[in-house]
DNA sequence: TGCGATTTGTCCGTATGTATT
DNA sequence: TAATACATACGGACAAATCGC
């Protein structure tokens, strides 16, 4: 189980790892500012690494779309606006309908009970006024067909995709001081993952995601 | 325009994009045999650039799956069974039909005629015997719907995938030195591409995703 | 437009830590 | 257990490209 996470998800093990996480903390926390400047020396000297570690490590940040890399010119901290925001909701509702066709049939007993419980973690972090837990609760909670799936190239999209959303609600919570898209319980999500109508749940997901997007599109729109 | 390629596919302007795009050569090539070590200093000897250059291109590398990498312990050649033929093929299924649904109502008389052509370099290939030209031609082919969705996460996760399909047909082909799955000419795929019910198209894509990864697979039995 | 300052890209030598024998 | 081989990580260096004046 150990070796398994850790062949899954290579983290923590070495500097390099480490500092790719504590980069993208510092990104999603807001202390950088989307479209500043990443200078290498003073970044590395911040973060105690050298600079080809700290190279390393940005590169995969790169890759996840936090970062944008132009040669000779620097890395800068990705800017996202309303179109990128369509686009991660698209792509999203994309790949979850996949995973929901991948698990379904795999879905049992104590599954479900893990989806229940995942659920029922996001209601206490949104009674408790909870923002930031209840994005990590939420996120968690969709996990849970990714995994379920066993679809390893679905479940490491999915895990390149979660940053950029972390980002957004990061982001504006932090803009305009206030909860983000604190949405409602999941209960039609869990009721229908939980039913026996593959085509019910998928339905139900174009209409989730399409809410999630509207509300976090409007939460911009007051602001603008 | 140039500037546009430049952005999207940042290929060529440092040594570092430069040794990637080689190393990947070898990989696909089968000159770097699946499953065998790459010593660091050894292969920065053979393509002449420092460590460091080596490291940064072999991580990306590791990020589209064509390497692994285990921490202190080295990449190796990603060795690919049939279990991830069939998760390569089942995730393709589902982007391309997610292109599909994003392009659908953007083809027009220009992009269906250069529908057309790619089909015709396909079918040129084909007859000609052609192998490798046949492969590049028919992920061309494929290419099209990526590209008229103009959803970059979309397109990102496509040329992501690409190449692991272009390692399976060069791995059995240089493995069995015959020619690999010489598909059928996509005479159907392109009708239904042109055609107006999107129900229709996705419905083949299934069978068409179907009868290419049943091609493939009776191609290993035929040696194991 | 040009020139100096800054920063990235790249290389090298070396030291440390891990895995394997 | 010791020894070896290798990956990891560091610091300094230089050239090339970019940026700012």
């Amino acid at each position: 189980m150990k070796s398994f996470e850790q062949a899954t998800s290579p983290s923590g093990d070495t500097l390099k790892d480490r500092t790719l996480e504590r980069l993208q903390e510092l990104i999603l926390t807001g202390d950088l500012v989307p479209g500043s400047k990443l200078l290498e020396t003073q970044v590395a000297a911040k973060l105690d690494v050298s600079r080809a570690t700290l190279r390393e490590a940005m590169i995969r940040l790169s890759e996840i779309g936090l970062l944008v890399n132009l040669p000779f010119r620097g890395s800068y901290i990705r800017k996202l606006d309303r179109l990128d925001l369509q686009e991660i909701y698209s792509f999203r509702t994309g790949l979850e309908k996949m995973a929901f066709q991948f698990c379904w049939d795999k879905r049992d007993l104590i599954s479900q009970a893990d989806l229940q419980m995942r659920n029922e973690r996001l209601c206490q972090c949104i009674s408790d006024n909870d923002a930031y837990g209840a994005i990590m609760a939420e996120l968690h909670l969709h996990n849970w067909c990714y995994e379920l799936s066993g679809h390893s190239l679905l479940l490491q999209s999915w895990e390149r995709l979660k940053p950029n959303l972390q980002f957004y609600f990061s982001m504006h919570q932090k803009a305009h001081d206030r909860a983000g898209p604190l949405r409602e319980s999941h209960d039609e999500y869990i009721r229908l993952a939980k039913g026996d109508s593959l085509d019910d749940m998928l339905l139900h997901l174009e209409h989730h995601m399409q809410q999630g997007l509207e509300n976090t599109l409007s939460f911009l729109d007051t602001t603008s």
